[in-house]
Order: structure tokens, then C-alpha cells, then sequence
DNA sequence: GCATAATTCGGTCGACCGACCGAATACCTA
DNA sequence: TAGGTATTCGGTCGGTCGACCGAATTATGC
């Protein structure tokens, strides 16, 4: 039985890696089953044995991605010896690290499936508010450190936050950045001007 | 000759709807050219003649909209009674109401679309840039009229609201905001902190 | 080593798609 | 009204898709 099991977690591994690929390739519409169990190198049934659909199949691709990218965020996040403003431009690195590997097409792939399908946009729904959440811990510590955050509540910085950050990464999938539109550059920008909030505060 | 062309405007235009009203629905992935000429109600090959392929039945929606959406905007904006607190309030209006009308579902699934479709980016590609000038417009008399914009340059500013704007519309179509994402509370906030940045402005 | 269950495999089925075609019709010109 | 062109129409073709099935293979427990 355990070596069973073994093989079964390596075969899903297998698809659900197979489906990253094919779906930072060729986008949420051009995925068929066939070629994720082509690139996967098992036969097409293996997807409906492991996970009952191709939605099942999605599904299980956005728990599997977005677990990795919440524990990233989460140690960053919870690191004392960073400032405010070393956090945010950690986290810049971290889009141009996820843009790279294709993560961030994946992710916005499976945001726009999650449009046309409730299931999807449940499960995707959830996933993301638990960004919104991280997000809004710091926007509190902020709050404390700086000098208020203005007009703003924590949590509505963290939905303008998420907010710039999704909308940047649709913006960068499109190609905006390559016709002079500063895209990455205007996020990074923020940096500065909490660098400079940190500076003038009565706080510190 | 008059008449001929009137019709076949027409027809293209009913196209334009039906393809509009269908992507709302189903999304882009749902969409068949099949279900539009049912919609718009008039013969499947109507799409092949006016339009080329769906491809072109998409390009030219965008292009319908796109302008539709600009023109208003750029009116709003060249509104000279208008303070920029204003401006920002109104463009958090036609946010509202592009949500109601179905058009930001529209304009989402069209740039989703572009990530996968060279042909098609190029176009909205194109679109949005025009966004991100007529933003960036008001940016430069925003730096005028306040004390500067920090540490942002014009453009800068504009890649960061379109972003914000672009995001909130995708997070908004996730369903984020009946889960408790104050996402256009969030953007409505930033037209208080222009207030705010208004009365303080020492150039007034 | 034998029986049983879990897993893998190739193959196929019905549905749907975009594209295309040639006939039929409506329209304008003269 | 006659002739020619622009438009509309129903129908079909090749191809791809997700889903499913039953046999074959492998691993497990006794």
C-alpha cells in the first residue's frame, strides 16, 4: 500500500505539474486534458481517475499553487528584522520572480476561469482572501508604525494593494510593459514613498 | 447602394450586441459563434461574412467598446469645472455602472483572451494604452495642482490606478467583495485622500 | 503464492466547434 | 424592367473535446 500511495501522490504531482505547463503555454481555453496527460507522459484517463474532471483537475492545481506562494509570503511577511518598506520591495521580487516561472499566468488563468464557473471561483475566491488577510495584517502594523494610514483602513489597503498587484500582473500578461507602460516600476515606486513615510515619522 | 449599407451596418451592430450579451454570460471560453448569430438573431455564416472568424468578431467588440468608453472618459476628464477629487469620484461612478452594464465582464474576458491571442493583445494592448495616456493627463495637472505627486512620475501614477482599476474589476468579477473585500470601498477611499491632499495643497 | 483490491492503460463515444460552400434572395443601377 | 452585385440563408465537413469503459497490470494482505 505504500508504495501505492507513493505512486499514486507522484503521478498527481506529475498532472498537476503537466497542467502548470500547458496552462502557462497555452492559457485556460487552449488546455485539454489530452495534452496535460501528453506533457504528464500518462494517459488521458489517469485525470479522471485522480481527480474525476477537468475541473476537479483545476481545482486541485490552485490549492497546490497558491499553498506554496501563502507559506512564501506568509515567512516574509512574519520576518521582525524587515521594515515596512523591505517587505514591500521583497514582495516586488517576489512578482518578478512568479511572473518568471509563470506562476502569476497560471494564477490569472485560473482567476478568469473562475468567472464563468462558481465551483472554481469558490475555491479561487478563498485562496485569494487569504492574501487580502495577510495583507491587511501588515497594513495594521503599518498603521502603528507610520502615522496612520490616512483615510484608509487596513483592510481597504489590502484590497488596493491586491488590487494593483493583480491588475499589474494582467497588465504585464498583456504586454503594457514592453508599449512604455511602467507597470512593475509604478508598484516598486511605492516603495519609495513608504521609505519616505517611514522617514518622517513621529513614531520612530 | 444607402439602403444595403444601412442593413449591413445594422447587422454588424447586432453582431457586436449579441457578442457582447453572450460574453457577459458565458465568457470567452463559453462563447461560439454559433450562440452569438442565435442571439443576435441572423445566420451563422453572418459572422464569417462581417467579421472574418470569431477572432475578428472579437477584435472589432473591443474596438465598438473601447471607444465608446473612451470618449466618455476623456470628456469627464477635459471637464474643467471638475476638481481632481471630482474626477476621481466620477470615474469611480462609470466603474459602478460598467459593472451593472456588463461591460467590465466584457472587457476582462477580452484582455484574458489577449494572454493567449497575439493578435488580439495587440489590439486591447493598444485600447488600454490610451487609458494609461488619458490617465496620465490628468496625473501631470495633478502634479501642478497639488504639492507634486511624491515620488511618482506622471506615468508612474497612471500605471498604478489602471492597475488598481484593473484588478478591482477582476476581484470584484471573482465574487471578493460578497466575501467581505472592501475593493470598491477601497478605490472611493483614494478620491478622500485627494481630498485631503487637496486642502492641504499649499498652491491653492 | 494466492486472492483481492488498487491502479494503469488503450480505445471509443457522442457532442460541439469553427469554417466553409453554393443556392436563394434582396438590392441598386441604368 | 433587366442585369449584376451585395447579402442572406440552410446545411455540412473535418476536427477536437471531455467523459467514460472494460481489460490488463501491479501492488497488497493473508
Amino acid at each position: 500500500m505504500a508504495r501505492a500511495l507513493a505512486k499514486k501522490v507522484e503521478t498527481s504531482t506529475m498532472l498537476l505539474e503537466a497542467a502548470k505547463k500547458v496552462l502557462r503555454q497555452n492559457g485556460h481555453s487552449g488546455l485539454s486534458t489530452r495534452d496535460v496527460a501528453a506533457a504528464a507522459g500518462v494517459p488521458l484517463s489517469q485525470i479522471h481517475y485522480h481527480f474525476g474532471s477537468k475541473q476537479g483537475l483545476m481545482l486541485a492545481l490552485f490549492d497546490y499553487l497558491n499553498a506554496q506562494l501563502l507559506d512564501r509570503q506568509n515567512a516574509m511577511f512574519h520576518d521582525a528584522t524587515l521594515s515596512l518598506s523591505q517587505r514591500w520591495d521583497r514582495a516586488c521580487d517576489y512578482l518578478d520572480e512568479d511572473i518568471a516561472s509563470g506562476y502569476v499566468r497560471v494564477l490569472q488563468e485560473l482567476i478568469a476561469a473562475s468567472w464563468s464557473d462558481p465551483e472554481v471561483a469558490k475555491v479561487v475566491r478563498s485562496g485569494l482572501m487569504s492574501w487580502l488577510e495577510l495583507i491587511a495584517e501588515v497594513a495594521r502594523q503599518a498603521d502603528k508604525e507610520l502615522d496612520g494610514l490616512g483615510p484608509f483602513s487596513a483592510g481597504e489597503v489590502a484590497a488596493l494593494v491586491s488590487s494593483a498587484f493583480i491588475g499589474a500582473e494582467s497588465l504585464y500578461l498583456l504586454g503594457a510593459e514592453k508599449k512604455g507602460g511602467p507597470v512593475r516600476q509604478s508598484l516598486r515606486r511605492v516603495g519609495d514613498a513608504i521609505r519616505m513615510a517611514e522617514g518622517k515619522s513621529s513614531k520612530r
